[in-house]
DNA sequence: ATCCAGGGACATC
DNA sequence: GATGTCCATGGA
């Protein structure tokens, strides 16, 4: 156990706005599965020092949490209006984190139309069924050769709906390398996210995300049932914006309003719309 | 019962 | 290019 004190960082924020699905609270304690290592975290209420019980390294942590992204320059930059404003100012020190291709890329896969509990539920599951269990109750994620070899009777354990076959389609390209990670961070955001769509399950706001919380792109604009909600209800003065009702078009706008870290606009947007609804700007 | 949830594929125009 | 329907599942 040992502590860090990162500045700009809340810790609730950052593991409850719905970017990752496998961490839980109880009480002051967040626990949750990272890799191979469970992991258990607090922050203290005023000091805002962050509780790490785990072996791995702070460095682990800094990379995790993004600590390298300035977020005092990254709100400069992303703070277009009212509403915007608002998000950064009560959600502050949310972070976006680092995660996993493979585990994200299957995540959000598995995510399309589904609660944010569903969701968690179908991984937890998926886990506890391929991964292997590390504490008690306590999963890994299952690796790509597994999934790929998966039978569909025990994939359908998991509750995955029309999901199922898209996932075990997805964990074979990843096997025979016709997916090439380590190729989609080389590549420009729009050229990566073409190659991701071109997997079965995959369109534009799957393929946002994965690129937004795995490979760095962090002028990604997932469109997803809130945001579109909110460009809809909000009709700022804009021309361009006006015009824009498609979903595909609500990810231009996004790129083009906010800029280059448009991505972490979107989750505090997301965040915000999630707990509090269509917030008053008066 | 009906609608919605971090959507996407496909047909149709 | 824009629109409608279907796809499982679970909760409100």
């Amino acid at each position: 156990m040992y502590r860090l004190d990162p500045d700009f960082f809340n810790l609730d924020y950052t593991l409850d706005c719905g970017q990752v699905f496998r961490w839980e609270k109880n009480g002051d304690w967040w626990t949750g599965v990272v890799g191979n290592n469970v992991i258990r975290l607090s922050q203290e209420e005023d000091s805002r020092e962050l509780l790490i019980d785990s072996k791995l390294p702070p460095e682990f942590f800094s990379r995790y949490f993004r600590f390298d992204d300035d977020l005092s320059s990254i709100y400069e930059s992303i703070n277009r209006d009212l509403l915007i404003d608002r998000a950064i100012n009560r959600y502050k020190g949310l972070r976006l984190i680092r995660q996993d291709p493979w585990e994200c890329l299957i995540s959000y896969m598995l995510a399309t139309a589904s609660s944010i509990p569903t969701i968690q539920k179908r991984i937890y599951l998926l886990s506890q069924i391929f991964g292997q269990e590390l504490e008690d109750g306590y999963f890994s994620f299952p690796d790509p050769e597994t999934l790929a070899n998966a039978d569909m009777s025990m994939l359908d354990l998991c509750k995955l709906g029309f999901r199922a076959d898209r996932i075990k389609m997805a964990a074979e390209e990843v096997c025979s390398e016709e997916l090439d990670f380590d190729a989609l961070f080389r590549l420009e955001y729009k050229y990566a996210r073409e190659r991701l769509m071109r997997l079965r399950g995959i369109g534009e706001k799957v393929a946002d995300c994965v690129l937004l919380f795995a490979f760095e792109k962090m002028e990604s604009f997932p469109v997803d049932t809130h945001i579109r909600q909110i460009i809809q209800h909000y009709h700022i003065d804009d021309s361009y914006f006006e015009t824009c009702t498609n979903l595909s078009c609500m990810g231009d706008w996004g790129r083009e309003y906010f800029g280059r870290y448009c991505g972490y606009a979107q989750e505090y947007l997301y965040y915000q719309k999630r707990v509090e609804g269509f917030v008053s700007l008066y």
